[in-house]
DNA sequence: CCACAGGTGTGTC
DNA sequence: GACACACCTGTG
């Protein structure tokens, strides 16, 4: 898709951005360092830059401040997936039954962004058995301890996330000791180092087979089916897969499967259902799930 | 004091 | 394979 640009002083202005919204993007629970900022825009950290985001509705103009024209084709073009016809996407879902057309409608701006490999693969991690609070308070310790500094006007303004090859080199006690992710900190440093000699290839595993992208991550400690598919959907690896987390497990036994708990089922199923769009079916569903969970098990 | 949070690793059968 | 069971840590 081509987007007309134009450049103002701080930043840029991408114009007619459909499909988009600020707080479906970032609270739909896909990342973990976006947070509101005082002008009703966003701010974030993400390719080692401080990023903020606004959006205006009436105009469907989208504000990049702190980003030009090269980081946009370079960077923010693919991390917010402005390629993706989501209006096509949601048409096919919304199709499908009554409850993915109410969490269509409802999350109507989710975008799908394409997230770092590392930085997803090790928050991930520490979100499994953990609340999100401190799940984002894990990563921003991390940051601020073994990240680099990113300044703005000679101020700084917020930390990249670390480097695969420095967390490799922690202790289990300093990653313990900035992080407090509990023990989950031994799973950090074991990936880490993993990471280090056989990085994510996110072209890889967006071509071979599913279930072989799943074993490759599987490999990482701290890698188990749920945190795995996250990294497949959430890097933009692929959209083919479903993470069932508690969430969605309930959801799903509530709208589709009443008798199956088990996770595996409740995949292969959605995965069938919805196809090679489960992911943001995943996605639509779990964000009405996380904010009206009743309203969405009474939808007519 | 205890349950719980976006599961996973480990040890059994 | 399918199953319990423990697990850091902050919060209610």
């Amino acid at each position: 898709m081509n987007y007309e640009l134009e450049i103002i002083e701080d930043g840029i202005i991408i114009k007619n951005v459909k499909d988009f919204e600020l707080t479906h993007i970032f609270e739909c629970g896909q990342c973990f360092r976006w947070l509101p900022d005082e002008k009703g825009g966003y701010r974030g950290i993400a390719h080692g830059r401080v990023l903020v985001v606004s959006y205006d509705k009436e105009t469907c103009n989208l504000f990049l401040y702190g980003a030009d024209e090269n980081d946009f084709n370079n960077i923010w073009y693919d991390y917010f997936d402005l390629g993706t016809d989501y209006g096509e996407v949601k048409a096919f879902l919304s199709s499908k039954d009554k409850y993915l057309r109410a969490s269509v409608e409802f999350g109507n701006g989710i975008r799908l962004l394409k997230q770092e490999p590392f930085e997803t693969l090790i928050s991930f991690i520490i979100s499994a058995n953990n609340n999100i609070p401190r799940i984002r308070k894990c990563i921003e310790n991390l940051s601020k301890t073994y990240g680099k500094p990113i300044f703005y006007n000679d101020n700084i303004v917020g930390y990249s996330f670390p480097e695969p090859e420095i967390l490799a080199k922690c202790t289990e006690q300093e990653i313990s000791d900035c992080c407090k992710a509990g023990y989950r900190c031994k799973y950090i440093i074991e990936t880490s180092k993993l990471y280090c000699s056989a990085p994510i290839n996110v072209q890889t595993l967006s071509k071979e087979d599913k279930n072989k992208a799943r074993k490759t991550l599987a490999q990482y400690m701290g890698v188990g089916p749920k945190v795995g598919d996250c990294i497949l959907l959430f890097t933009g690896a692929r959209r083919d897969v479903f993470p069932v987390d508690v969430w969605v497990a309930k959801l799903m036994n509530g709208l589709y499967l009443p008798d199956i708990s088990d996770r595996k089922k409740i995949e292969s199923y959605a995965s069938f259902y919805f196809g090679e769009n489960a992911g943001l079916a995943q996605q639509y569903l779990f964000y009405y799930a996380r904010e009206h969970f009743d309203e969405l098990l009474n939808t007519i």
